[in-house]
DNA sequence: ACCCAGGGTCATA
DNA sequence: TATGACCATGGG
């Protein structure tokens, strides 16, 4: 696993579609709300849950963690699974609560945070590791299906490898970097949207160069 | 009509 | 530990 080629790959990703500025919210329980909405989930249909909550003036964890269940959930419905997360943002907002705040949660180490987080209801690595980056601006790397797709077919990464395996793998091989993790996971993102979801794609995207069976897999694609 | 989207929990073997 | 069912709306 070569730093260079990790970070060869991020340039290249970088040069192409610019920085990109993550996380889109207005503060960082916002962040922490938008990262549990968006689970399985379109992010288009998270900002019409987003908006919906800010016309009813609960994006606050005090506000949130006492509101009606089925009041909630009417009101994140475009997200789907409005049921199952009504329940997780009212878990986790209580926790944020009951840990006195995010301001408070500010002073936590980056270890104690993902753990803290981890047990919460309807917080999994990935959820927890959203938070931790882009609500806390720890360095953690993101893994997501995006993530394993693009890296797989790098060479990379096989498939089935469990999330903590990838994310100490590319943490140890990558600077410690919280600005750096945010745009790559970023990045890595929005060039699955835009890019084949069905083929081999680094024999046909723009990270070909960086893509060692793109040499043994090329003649395959149309 | 189909597939999938910035996952996680729970029951079962 | 490892699958499978389940949650559910909206866009392409």
């Amino acid at each position: 696993m070569t730093r260079r080629l990790l970070l060869s790959i991020f340039q290249t990703l970088l040069d192409h579609y610019g920085p990109q500025h993550w996380w889109p919210a207005d503060s960082a329980f916002e962040v922490m709300i938008g990262a549990v909405l968006t689970q399985n989930t379109a992010w288009l249909n998270v900002e019409r849950a987003l908006t919906r909550l800010r016309e009813r003036a609960v994006l606050e964890p005090s506000v949130l963690a006492a509101l009606p269940l089925d009041i909630l959930a009417e009101a994140i419905r475009p997200t789907g699974y409005f049921n199952v997360k009504a329940r997780r943002l009212q878990a986790l907002s209580q926790w944020v609560c009951a840990q006195g705040g995010m301001a408070a949660l500010k002073d936590w180490q980056t270890a104690d945070l993902r753990h803290g987080l981890l047990g919460v209801h309807g917080v999994g690595p990935e959820t927890a590791d959203d938070i931790v980056l882009y609500a806390f601006g720890r360095p953690v790397f993101v893994i997501d299906a995006y993530t394993r797709r693009l890296f797989g077919r790098l060479g990379l990464s096989v498939d089935g490898e469990p999330y903590e395996t990838l994310r100490a793998r590319y943490e140890q091989a990558l600077p410690r970097d919280a600005c750096l993790y945010n745009e790559y996971h970023a990045l890595i993102v929005v060039h699955a949207k835009t890019t084949c979801r069905t083929k081999p794609a680094c024999t046909c995207c723009i990270l070909r160069k960086q893509c060692p069976a793109a040499v043994t897999t090329e003649g395959m694609e149309d």
